[in-house]
DNA sequence: TATGTTTCCGAAAACGTTTTCGTGTTGAAA
DNA sequence: TTTCAACACGAAAACGTTTTCGGAAACATA
């Protein structure tokens, strides 16, 4: 690897001081043409970049901003990082990614690593394993060393910061409502496990519908899936499972995903089992990525509007920033919108 | 926003310099036990992370290596960004992500600001606008100035810098054959305009095919889209399209799919149309993503190893980072595979 | 000639850290 | 008492910039 050039090189180079070399650089009526044009040119034959990391060392602000993601394939994040990204970028910031892949040691790394200097706040949507293990020392390091950070999607209590999330209790019972609006009597709910918070309150959500309408909400109906480990067959296990369900209660007349794939996958058995969707099953999905869009039939979702949900992180977070008085800390709900596709025959 | 402990604060509250300081930080026995403990106690409280940055600046190396990719929802994208991070963690490498989302203008923002000091060197993809306007003048900038460059999945010509790409040629072809000897006669292709290398690269393996199994390729088989653009009803045009190909030859008993959405879309028009996937129509996608898997029926598709990938991609890159010698640049070619599911009746 | 005003450039500090090389104090061995 | 080592700590340089301040030279004015 070749060093890079640097104002030193350049001002002994030339005989001429460090000062004049920067100045020159960024076109300082100070120096005078000729010399200007020496340097600069001197400059270009050496492919002299700046390096803004002193820079950012003299300022004190990187202008940029650390998104962590637990996972880099859910269309969601990917959505939500648009947002972030139009809005950073439209008020003069950059954004940089690093994964946690749902691992608490990686985001662990991750924040030590962004947040000693390379980013001014954070936005970030904690990991699985954070959340199991419930440990959120490096949150509040973070917070407390005076870096602001901005949660999004998965909540945690007990941490004073600013927060965007979604709705997820109403839309999910938004959803399951016009499932028995429509007619539905025997609707199965497939969710993960109770520690992941946005699953628990689409639980919620659906067992809420039923209450309002009237109707009795059997558990044997509720299909709770670990999804912790991505291990090799695990949708072939999901498949087993939800096929055992549906022999179980031949009368669902109704399926809601907490989840594309859930929903997903859950249409696919139904359809090899011979059930006609949606004439026999309706099916909705939570998160409307490209898989509902794509699915045949297309699966009617609960939108989240992530690239919304971005823009708001961003704003909050960059609002922190650039002011010094100390706000209290924001919690922004975003309401959810249920797009229709082919998989429900809904009223209205 | 609260400014950040410094060593020098520290020093000067507990009356010792700031080397004494560091040294006690970083468990140097040169300080005696006392004051070892007094000072971490003391940086504790006050939230003391150390600035990387400013060490950075020293050693002249960041251990971290820029990705850019051109956009984040594509799935191939996030395997190889797995194969990175695998292969960069184990060695001591932190990975950093940004976005082109396929614009010149973000590409060249992007690596100028990483390219400045944030990171050791650059894996990335570029992107559409790039190679539409052919400028690749930050590319050859960021190598003159001695940052070494591993490019992968799009081929730029003319560039010098280590290459890792897939054998799309080889791929198409063998999916293309496959098709023929399982019995299609008239196999449709669905592609990109041919800028796009790796769409021109396919498609040449799609008419090789042809020749070397001896039979005649139509050129209004061919279906050329341009995905330029995202624009709201790209789909829906993608889909008229398709129909209207299929209506044109009611022949067609194969289809191939320069990628999983093009592949996918046309399963879905051909079972609207009443077609029975794969008995009246086979159809083959290349890269293996998540809509292949989940798609009804599951479809059929070339996995172009995105993990592998990206492992070659960060071994070539940290192994010219940390030899002075300056090797010849290699372009290593990774043959794929294909993966058959429900969507086809293949032999053997 | 003496004074003021440009014009052009350099010295030096600052950002936060690590590390090398002192330096002063102790205690022990000669 | 002298000599030496061990110990505990500090001073300063270095990394690459920007910026403030100052100063020398050239020129114009009085």
């Amino acid at each position: 690897m070749k060093k890079k050039a640097t104002l030193k090189e350049i001002a002994n180079e030339l005989g001429v001081s460090i000062s004049t070399v920067s100045k020159a650089l960024k076109g300082s009526p100070e120096i005078s043409f000729e010399t200007t044009e020496k340097i600069k040119a001197f400059a270009k034959l050496l492919h002299y970049r700046p390096n803004n990391i002193a820079l950012s060392l003299k300022n004190r602000q990187t202008k940029t901003i650390g998104v962590i993601i637990p996972e880099i394939v859910h269309h969601f994040f990917a959505e939500v990082i648009q947002g972030i990204e139009t809005y950073a970028n439209e008020h003069g910031y950059n954004v940089l990614i690093a994964l946690s892949n749902e691992s608490f040691d990686k985001e662990v790394f991750n924040i030590d690593t962004l947040a000693s200097g390379s980013i001014d706040g954070f936005i970030l949507s904690v990991s699985k394993g954070t959340l199991q293990c419930q440990d959120f020392h490096h949150l509040h390091e973070t917070i407390n060393q005076g870096m602001p950070i901005v949660l999004f999607d998965r909540q945690i209590p007990d941490i004073s910061c600013d927060k965007v999330i979604v709705d997820d209790y109403q839309g999910s019972r938004r959803a399951v409502e016009a499932l028995l609006e429509s007619g539905c009597k025997e609707i199965a709910l497939i969710t993960t496990e109770d520690y992941v918070d946005v699953g628990f309150k689409r639980t919620q959500g659906y067992i809420e519908a039923h209450i309002k309408k009237g109707m009795p909400h059997k558990p044997s109906m509720v299909l709770k899936v670990d999804d912790q480990f991505f291990w090799e067959d695990a949708l072939e296990s999901l498949e087993r499972r939800i096929e055992a369900l549906l022999r179980l209660h031949p009368c669902i007349d109704g399926i809601f995903g907490v989840n594309e794939v859930y929903a997903l996958t859950a249409m696919k058995v139904a359809q090899k089992m011979g059930y006609i969707i949606p004439k026999d099953i309706q099916v909705i999905g939570f998160t409307d990525g490209v898989l509902s869009k794509h699915a045949y039939p297309s699966l009617t979702s609960i939108k989240q509007h992530g690239k919304n949900m971005g823009r708001e992180a961003a704003q909050m977070l960059i609002q922190r920033l650039e002011s010094d008085d100390e706000r209290p800390f924001e919690t922004k709900v975003l309401q959810t919108e249920l797009v229709e596709r082919e998989s429900t025959q809904l009223l209205g």
